[in-house]
DNA sequence: GGTAGACCTGGACGC
DNA sequence: GCGTCCAGGTCTACC
């Protein structure tokens, strides 16, 4: 068994920052409301090891996570690569306080992500044209029937569609997902998706090159690349315009008057909309770090 | 450039 | 228990 300490900004609230995307409830993952811990296997270099990440000593202090194994120190500095990717723990607030400036006092504006883009990508495709259930399914059996630790690109390009969709429960997914694992089989395309120097505009383009990303996928996965210049407009989103900002009109209509309301959040609207969207299911529901 | 219809699963509903 | 309808985002064909 080993150990890690990992140190994030004082206003790092593992509860809040984790429980801030649905993703936090999609297998592997596994948060645990009792004990307020995030549990979930990593794929490094000697095969998988099961991490336990938990704040004992409250928000703001250093996370304490524990591995099920021994883990060298290659793949500890591998695991704590991953496990910031997943907190965004040293993500700059700065910009997106100084432009919407209510979420500011309390330290808002994580969003919860996967240890890797190929992973992200993934549960994007199984979130669309589905309900919430069908996602949570979809990921579950992904895990259960390729790999407890989530497959990777290798495993998935190698599975026959038809397989997916009858032990998945992927549907009409499956050729999706297969050819989307060929690409990712590629290390060059994350490079170039995750490269910092080519500009939004650039990403999206190619993000839309990709099967299965359509316009809400494209703006989606921007996000969870650190870019949140783009609104991912799904229905949700619609009724959000609706019931929240008192929009009217056809779902088109909506849209348009969705980009202008957010137009004043500039390159970080999407996550001014989702702060303000997760804030009021938090209204409704509680903290989404007790949801069952 | 805009739009209709198909794609698949699971839940709601009526019988 | 069975059949029908519907929601969800992307893709293709067509205008």
């Amino acid at each position: 068994m080993s150990r890690l300490t990992l140190t994030g900004p004082d206003d790092y609230d593992l509860a809040r920052d984790v429980c801030s995307y649905g993703y936090f409830r999609l297998a592997p993952n596994d948060w645990d409301p009792g004990r307020e811990t995030l549990t979930r296997p990593l794929h490094l270099v000697d095969g998988p090891a099961t991490f336990t990440i938990a704040q004992p000593d409250g928000a703001g202090a250093p996370l304490k996570v524990r591995a099920d194994r021994r883990i060298s120190r290659a793949e500890s500095a591998d695991a704590r690569r991953q496990i910031e990717r997943m907190l965004r723990l040293h993500e700059d607030l700065a910009e997106f306080h100084a432009v919407d400036p209510r979420w500011k006092d309390s330290g808002r504006g994580r969003i919860f992500r996967s240890p890797t883009l190929f992973e992200d990508v993934i549960k994007t495709i199984t979130s669309c044209n589905v309900t919430w259930k069908g996602t949570i399914n979809m990921n579950r059996r992904l895990c259960e029937v390729i790999d407890p630790a989530f497959p990777r690109p290798a495993q998935l390009a190698r599975r026959r569609p038809a397989t997916l969709r009858a032990r998945c429960g992927v549907g009409y997914r499956d050729i999706r997902l297969v050819e989307l694992a060929r690409l990712f089989r590629e290390p060059a395309l994350t490079a170039r998706l995750e490269d910092e120097s080519r500009s939004d505009d650039d990403i999206h383009r190619e993000l839309l090159g990709l099967p299965g990303v359509g316009p809400y996928a494209a703006a989606n996965i921007l996000q969870l690349l650190g870019r949140f210049s783009r609104l991912a407009i799904d229905t949700e989103m619609i009724a959000h315009g609706r019931e929240a900002l008192g929009m009217t009109g056809t779902p088109r209509q909506i849209e348009k008057q969705l980009h202008a309301h957010y137009e004043r959040f500039g390159d970080q609207k999407f996550r001014s909309y989702w702060i303000e969207r997760w804030t009021h299911y938090e209204s409704d529901e509680g903290p989404a770090s007790g949801w069952a």
